[in-house]
DNA sequence: CTGAATGCAAAAGCTTTGCAGCCAA
DNA sequence: TTGGCTGCAAAGCTTTTGCATTCAG
């Protein structure tokens, strides 16, 4: 049950600033809120949509700082498969990413689809690698049935 | 030989060009020119830079017209290793993406060394899949040299 | 000659920054 | 009480757009 999922994510993340030093404000609340449980890659300005009803005040500047403080602890992942627009992804094992050229969903690929690319020990030596990102591009099921 | 190389490449783009209808500019031919030899993968900040001392007119429009004209007609890749600064390629084959964490430096990473994923056909069908990035983030051996 | 390309300037889109005031611990 | 956090506004950086002018074919 995803709503489950998404309470017990919460607390792992509250655990998480409380353990770094960090304060549990409520806006910061807020946005765990707003990502965990949603899996369309919110980017800012939609996380502010979705915020905005609830708390008027709530700013850019603080989304913003928070998502970076959110990445930093690994509670999330950004996902750059867009130019010019980060979007946020609150699963953070490794898996994969598509976009549809045609709408622009964006959707998880797991390691079951798409095996991770191996890579091998000496090249990972050679240039430190820390982590791969792989982004697969096409049309969705929904858009390819639409062109036809 | 790169200068070989890159003049053969040359005629290829303006062939190209003539074969889709598009005008041979000087404006194109020295962006052309610029890129063509040039595997650092420049910013349009620095292409701006690179031609602005033999064109000093040239303007940041015409750049990136050009270079989106160049994307589509298969000449050149864009790279989006880095968020908010999109980056190009004249080296068109298959192949991957390393950005050095420390000092920004992307390098190309041949099929040789990394294997491109192997995407399974169901996958590939379901998804209408059309092309895949793989970017790799670590540290150079000159940083990590550095550090030590 | 003519439509496509250029260059300028303005605007747009996303993100960052500075700072005064506020609040979680 | 106090340092970290918030929110506002301004600025920054990259990219796009509109339009008059220029020029390649």
């Amino acid at each position: 049950m995803k709503k489950v999922k998404a309470v017990r994510a919460k607390e792992e993340v509250i655990k998480k600033l409380r353990s770094k030093g960090l304060k549990i404000t409520p806006q910061r609340m807020a946005i765990i809120d707003v990502l965990k449980g949603d899996y369309t890659h919110p980017s800012v300005e939609e996380i502010y949509q979705k915020l905005s009803p609830r708390y008027p005040t709530i700013s850019y500047a603080t989304i913003y700082k928070t998502l970076e403080t959110l990445c930093e602890i690994g509670e999330i992942i950004e996902v750059n498969i867009e130019p010019h627009k980060k979007r946020y992804d609150p699963f953070t094992h490794p898996h994969h990413h598509f976009r549809c050229l045609s709408c622009g969903k964006i959707e998880d690929i797991p390691l079951e689809d798409v095996a991770f690319p191996q890579i091998p020990a000496n090249v990972k030596k050679k240039y430190g690698i820390m982590h791969a990102t792989l982004y697969l591009y096409g049309l969705c099921p929904a858009c390819r049935a639409n062109s036809n």
